[in-house]
DNA sequence: TGAAAGAACTACGAATTCGTATTAAAGGAG
DNA sequence: CTCCTTTAATACGAATTCGTAGTTCTTTCA
């Protein structure tokens, strides 16, 4: 419990700076970057706010990096024809390159979880994650999806 | 688990933007002056040195952020008199009243938890987090204690 | 219709973090 | 003792994030 809390106050500062994987990658682009790419690769052509909601940014950091991301060439900006004042964000090739290296990294980080954790225990880290970000979420709305499952017994292994 | 896939996304900027217990605070002091000023209350006195480590972040950081505090009145910075090249920050009268404010906002935090997780839930929740943060953590020598713990059966309700 | 309200972005400046270079003290090796 | 290396910290500049203030369209409604 204390080690929690140790956790959360180093967590503040460079956030997740524990993590290897990202560091090849990190040298190309910036972590905000990187998540930028990969929404757009999942969740195909969006517009400027529409990104902004999806990364949990200001409208505005959301201009400074799609700058970023345009100047390297990762993405192309075009105005909507329906709405002059929308701009539409699309991956350029290249962009779709870094991205789907950016996914083989979370799909090793990923890995690194399986490693150490039995399928249960992957689930129910899920769960419990879920629902703690959902329990600080203020008493807003909950953005995030409610995950209704059944009770679920496992064992915690080590 | 996509989830969870998600909710990484969105936490690389602005981590923890979703807490609201935060704010009043942080009209005063940033997120990582708070931090430091947490570490220097459970802690006590800590060298330059000493505190970046705690805070997981380089000591050039450590520098900008003492300088923000001392301006502000939180923390005294003197030069040791074994060493002259080491500073010892101390906390303030002013310092501590805030980190006593930080210490409640974080109770409050943890009172979130106690509320939507059971006491089992809430003891594999850390255990399991901690493992997680281990696993990510290359291959150096862990930084963060091991817990050895037996075998926990529990039920996630919800 | 046309003026006001609203929406989607961008611009700009301030604050923060951090890598690299620098300063200053301490600890040897010869 | 003198030179060299190591250690603790700061200085400085670049990059990033973000709040506030525009700018340019679109919608509304009187």
């Amino acid at each position: 419990m204390q080690q929690l809390y140790d956790l959360f106050l180093k967590t503040g500062l460079r956030p997740f700076a524990f993590m290897t994987e990202t560091q090849p990658l990190e040298q190309k682009v910036t972590r905000s970057d990187l998540s930028t790419l990969l929404i757009l690769l999942f969740r195909g052509d969006l517009t400027m706010s529409e990104l902004a909601a999806e990364m949990g940014a200001p409208l505005s950091s959301m201009t400074s990096i799609a700058k970023r991301l345009e100047r390297k060439g990762f993405i192309a900006r075009a105005t909507s024809a329906q709405d002059q004042r929308v701009k539409r964000v699309t991956l350029t090739q290249e962009g779709k390159q870094i991205a789907k290296e950016s996914e083989q990294m979370m799909l090793s980080l990923l890995g690194r979880l399986e490693a150490v954790f039995t399928p249960e225990e992957l689930e129910q880290f899920t769960m419990l994650v879920l629902k703690a970000a959902r329990a600080f979420q203020s008493d807003g709305p909950s953005k995030l999806p409610e995950t209704k499952k059944a009770s679920v017994k496992i064992t915690i292994e080590e």
